[in-house]
DNA sequence: ACCTAAGCGAGACGGTACGTCAGGTCTTTCG
DNA sequence: CGAAAGACCTGACGTACCGTCTCGCTTAGGT
């Protein structure tokens, strides 16, 4: 794949000392427009009906301004998902850390019931096939969450309210995990009932339930 | 859906009484060399790079070969996988439910770490596009092994190792979940240590580790 | 360029024993379709505005189904013009050789004023860019005037109208290539009279004319 | 055309009184840059392959100061043609008219069998298809060719070589139109015999060869 | 010595057409 | 009648150039 240099690498979010730049700058409406048209699609259509052309068409844009910016659709998708969704996962602070995260939890139920939460199955679902995007999943989405979150592990550790020999990532893939499955498979709904049995069940051990 | 009624509906498993069918048999070998060629590049460029050109190509057969038996892709993977992979999560029996449940997910573990482990990470994301796929995938696949788990649960109710307020699919998503998320993600390794700290944790909670 | 050998290779003309060929065959009708689509849309619009896809559409096809039959656009258009002008060139019969070979210079002044000299043009045109169409071009059209015309010759010669010692390709170049260059450069009328210069001037010499 | 009325109109050649003009002047080294970079890609790959951004990139030159100085890629072909070809068919002085024009057209095959003939090919294959080259080649090419052997035909009819009720045009048209034919159809080797040939026959005259 | 009108290389932009690939259907010939 | 081959229409792919349009310079009179 024979790319400029100078391409913003949308993918890993560099927007770093672009060094000179000759030339007519990229318009950033167009950017906007086409992460809309992308977006809009996306929800309506669903990842894998979306194609380079239908976006175009919706941005008024031409194929190669989308294929200039953006290496695959993977990217693309990303980026507009990312532009739309970022501030959604905003943790509360109620003082327990462990209330902290059951909320939080609730909040990802939210979303992931909302027509996002469509397009987060989608991305994970073409993620398997394509390992650009699945990066971008984990370093765009995945780790800024899951920094988050190992923030209120640490302050619930600070406060007894959670062993310091856990492991965070075990307990919070333990956790969260239950809510994607759900989200992926189908298999049974997903609920605020689910998040609180399963935060029963972590919290109070098997041997200890009611 | 414009189908023959004669034709075998692959996806509902059934191979009932065709009545009479006059002419040539269709044929077993060619039927095996197609799931074979599917199981090979299932594995090789994953679901959505497999086309059935390539498995007709592959198995060296008509593309109405295949359109004749398999109503669409899906469908055909699905057969193509659980040919191959169908008898490998065999429950052990120790006499503790908790621990034949522990033994069985580091059996999962090793499955899903093998190659068969990118076919089902494919098949999980293939079906985030193709709701055929995940149905058979629900049904076919993911219900007999939690047929079988569900038995197990019932008896660590009997035996007293597990509470009979808990809710077995709660539980089962909630330990298992973790090992498809990370095989799914790849943000961190899937190891029997896992399981083993997955299993201490879910049955000693929170608040009562050591 | 990994093109089947069974497929028809419209620039030789070669309708030989195709072997065997299992398969659907190809509709003649789709055949007409597009040679009559391409004969209008190169007369509408000319050689090189031509497009595939514009032709694929006034013929109600597929683009695939041309890149099938004909390796590229010159091919598909000399089969085009082949088609409807292959007939257009017959030679007179009045006892003198000359006075035949005049008559038929002036049909072909005729033809060359038509709308057919248009694509004539466009053809030798092409040919320069283009080797398939140029060897085409010889071959399927040139040729077989040239074979007419070289009896028409030995006729002359026969009778003495022609002497023997004439190199029949010199004589019907310095006699047709006037033709065929005020076509191509338009720098002088095409007309009936420059015919009748032409061979009463090769007839008679520049030193014997009146 | 909308074009800005300062510009120079290559095609006419004209370098008539610019008004005024302020401003930063054109700089005549990249003038010939870009008429080189055309020559030796026109040689190399031949009209139609040729594109303006292949010689912009080839002569170091940005699109815009391409389009800011030629109207088209025909008047474009056209300069860089001329600027090296211009001075190539002189004609000689021997004292006999027929003679002189026999020699020229020797070395007139001599250019035509040189790199020089697939670049006119080129030029007069595109013409077919761009009414500005063909005007172009018309008038700055042909013409002026077409002019001096005019005088030369003169000459001849002073000195009693060629009778006066000879039509010029007509004349060389048929001597020369074989030479271009060939090498236009390259169904025959373009030779200097052929030369003497056609000559031959043009001078006796079909009646009074040997 | 400043102003201002080009020229200039670079490259973004909306387009059109390219030639290819795969989809799913239909048709032909053979066994 | 089943199977293999392959023609068929459709629609999207990603690429190449088109001719126009900024962009941030440089250059050179005109005042």
């Amino acid at each position: 794949m024979s790319r400029k240099s100078s391409q913003t690498k949308s993918l890993q979010n560099s927007e770093l000392t672009e060094p000179k730049t000759a030339g007519r700058k990229r318009c950033p409406i167009t950017h906007q427009n086409i992460l809309e048209a992308t977006s809009e699609l996306l929800s309506e259509i669903g990842f894998s009906n979306l194609t380079i052309e239908g976006i175009a068409a919706r941005a008024g844009v031409g194929k190669t301004t989308i294929y200039r910016r953006w290496p695959n659709k993977a990217s693309l998708v990303m980026d507009a998902f990312l532009a739309e969704t970022a501030p959604q996962f905003p943790y509360p602070n109620t003082g327990s850390a462990i209330t902290d995260i059951r909320e939080q939890m609730k909040l990802v139920v939210k979303v992931l019931n909302s027509s996002h939460g469509n397009t987060v199955a989608t991305l994970i679902g073409g993620s398997q096939t394509d390992a650009e995007l699945a990066e971008a999943f984990r370093t765009r989405f995945l780790a800024l969450r899951r920094a988050e979150s190992k923030a209120i592990v640490k302050k619930g550790i600070e406060q007894n309210e959670i062993p310091s020999s856990i492991d965070a990532d075990m307990l919070l893939d333990t956790l969260y995990s239950p809510l994607y499955f759900r989200l992926l498979i189908k298999h049974a709904p997903l609920t605020e009932t689910f998040v609180d049995q399963i935060m029963d069940l972590v919290t109070n051990g098997l041997t200890n339930n009611a």
